[in-house]
RNA sequence: AGAGGGGUGGCAGAGUCUGGUCCUAUGCAGCCGGCUGCAAACCGGCCUACCCGAGUUCAAAUCUCGGCCCCUCUUCCA
């Protein structure tokens, strides 16, 4: 069974066939540092998060890399408030990132370039650009000739006179209204920040003197925003890739350009495949004016924790758009809930049984193949973590059914399916499966077995209602009181 | 206006490319039953949908045509 992906160039779910068969160039479009990291981001990060990690597990060596755009006019725009100069600035909201993505329990990417450490391959790739007749410089700035491009428009479905018809804003420099920058001559214009001016930061005149500028054959400038990810995919990866994944709101302007720009100074295809996350929205609040309608991911995390999110970000398939609301991120919680509940009590029953038992369930062990076959079958149709999900929902409700059966436990069966979990759940959709995700249990935990102990000897001398107590305080402090067979055990 | 994506049960959301396995998933909610001292958890059962109209076909949620409605992008944006 081969992977499927859906290619924005084409249109279509196509076979997934690297130019190396053994290894794949995968390029995620980062975000600009200029603003804390919110959800919609996350969405991204836990996807291409899973397609790497599921790449890696189908036997590719998986080239991974993430920018940032730490070089923007957006950033300046928050000089004085998180930092006194674009550079620091950027640098606070790259470190926010960071922790961010470590929260969420992301693998890590091979590398995380920044535009501001490979202005020199920009400046290469322009050079390039301008020598090949592809970009022209004018006053200091230079900008991509689009009508020297036969292809243009093609990732977008565009063409360059739908967007002439549009009466794009020309600034006197440009030959044609399509026409975009590849670096910027000279500084930060005030005027150029004045829209994302935070009403906390710094006097944009004085904002504007932090923004950093380099040498370059057109004099002192900047890079534009399409360039550096072409500069720095070829960097990392090669002129010619695999995999560039990005946010749907992306396809145009920006990777158009990156197309168009990358393909004109190789003459090779930029990447073979465009795959885009489509956007997470929120319902509309309009009601509650004090809220932003946005959640970032530190508090997101906070809330709800890595394992719901990921349970949250991952029950959409990523071709499709996500809602934000209570009811999706409750739903995702029951979710996660019922997948941990079941990987418990197949651990547990583990636990509980001769290694060495002879029993066979085959009910289980059937269990177990599909869910196995499913997930592999979700994944590799253009990464379904949707049904992925509930290929793992589906065994944990054969765990459930066998468990509580009448039956002895199936050790090698409950093993097969703790794997699974574990293998399916945790290395590929990230999920602690099996992580001791709660270190400090172990003294609050004693204590908890002392109160249900306590619980025990009421229960057993028929005071109810003080059992009853005890377990709505248990329940207040956020542990589940579950009376079983077994007596009594919890979860936090 | 141009381009793109959609309209599936009370909600969320797969399935549509590759028509039958779909009188249909999965989770939540609701109802009934089991288990329980009572709950929770869990199990079993039930419930409720393929925007409208025409067409192709032995067979359509899935393909074709027409309509209605929603959303996104069009040089800030993952």
């Amino acid at each position: 069974m081969t992977l499927r992906v859906t290619n924005t160039l084409t249109g279509e779910k196509e076979p997934f066939e690297p130019r190396d068969p053994d290894s794949v160039l995968l390029y995620y479009c980062g975000l600009t540092t200029s603003d804390p990291p919110h959800l919609g981001h996350a969405r991204g990060w836990v996807h291409v998060d899973v397609m790497a990690r599921w790449l890696d597990h189908l036997g590719y060596d998986v080239h991974h890399v993430e920018n940032f755009t730490d070089v923007n006019e957006k950033i300046v725009a928050r000089v004085g408030e998180d930092g006194d100069s674009e550079a620091s600035v950027a640098r606070h909201y790259v470190g926010q990132v960071i922790e961010d993505m470590r929260s969420l329990n992301l693998g890590r990417a091979e590398v995380y370039p920044r535009v501001s450490e490979h202005v020199p391959e920009i400046i290469d790739l322009v050079e390039r650009l301008v020598e090949q007749g592809h970009a022209y410089e004018q006053n200091g700035s230079v900008y991509f000739d689009v009508t020297s491009f036969e292809d243009y428009g093609k990732l977008s479905n565009q063409s360059v006179d739908d967007i002439e018809s549009q009466g794009a804003d020309t600034e006197g420099e440009k030959h044609h209204p399509a026409d975009f920058a590849l670096w910027k001559a000279g500084g930060v214009d005030p005027e150029d920040i004045a829209e994302h001016q935070h009403p906390e930061a710094a006097p944009a005149e004085e904002a504007c003197q932090t923004a950093q500028t380099w040498d370059s054959p057109w004099g002192e400038g900047r890079p534009g925003w399409h360039i550096e990810c072409s500069a720095m995919s070829m960097t990392h990866l090669d002129e010619s890739i695999d995999i560039h994944v990005g946010g749907q709101d992306l396809v145009f302007p920006h990777h158009e350009n990156e197309v168009a720009q990358s393909e004109a100074a190789t003459g090779k295809q930029f990447a073979k495949y465009w795959l885009h996350v489509r956007l997470l929205e929120t319902e509309e609040e309009k009601m509650s004016s004090s809220l932003g309608n946005y959640f970032t991911v530190a508090d997101a995390v906070a809330e709800f924790g890595p394992d719901v999110l990921r349970t949250f970000l991952l029950s959409t398939a990523y071709t499709s758009r996500a809602t934000y609301s209570n009811e999706t991120v409750s739903e995702a919680e029951e979710r996660w809930d019922r997948l941990s509940r079941g990987y418990e009590r197949a651990v547990a029953a583990c636990d509980d049984v001769d290694a060495y038992a002879k029993v066979t369930d085959k009910a289980l062990r059937d269990a177990v193949d599909a869910a196995r076959d499913d997930f592999e079958a979700a994944m590799n149709d253009d990464f379904n973590t949707r049904e992925a999900t509930t290929a793992l929902l589906d065994l944990t409700a054969a765990v459930n059914t066998h468990v509580d059966g009448p039956d002895e436990y199936d050790y090698q069966g409950l093993r097969r399916a703790v794997e699974t979990f574990e293998e399916l759940g945790g290395d590929i959709l990230g999920l602690s499966f099996g992580d001791d995700d709660s270190g400090d249990v172990s003294l609050a935990g004693d204590v908890v077995d002392l109160v249900l102990s306590v619980r025990e000897q009421e229960r057993e001398a028929g005071n109810y209602e003080r059992a009853d107590e005890l377990r709505d305080e248990l329940e207040a402090l956020g542990v589940e009181v579950q009376d079983t067979d077994d007596g009594p055990t919890y979860r936090l």
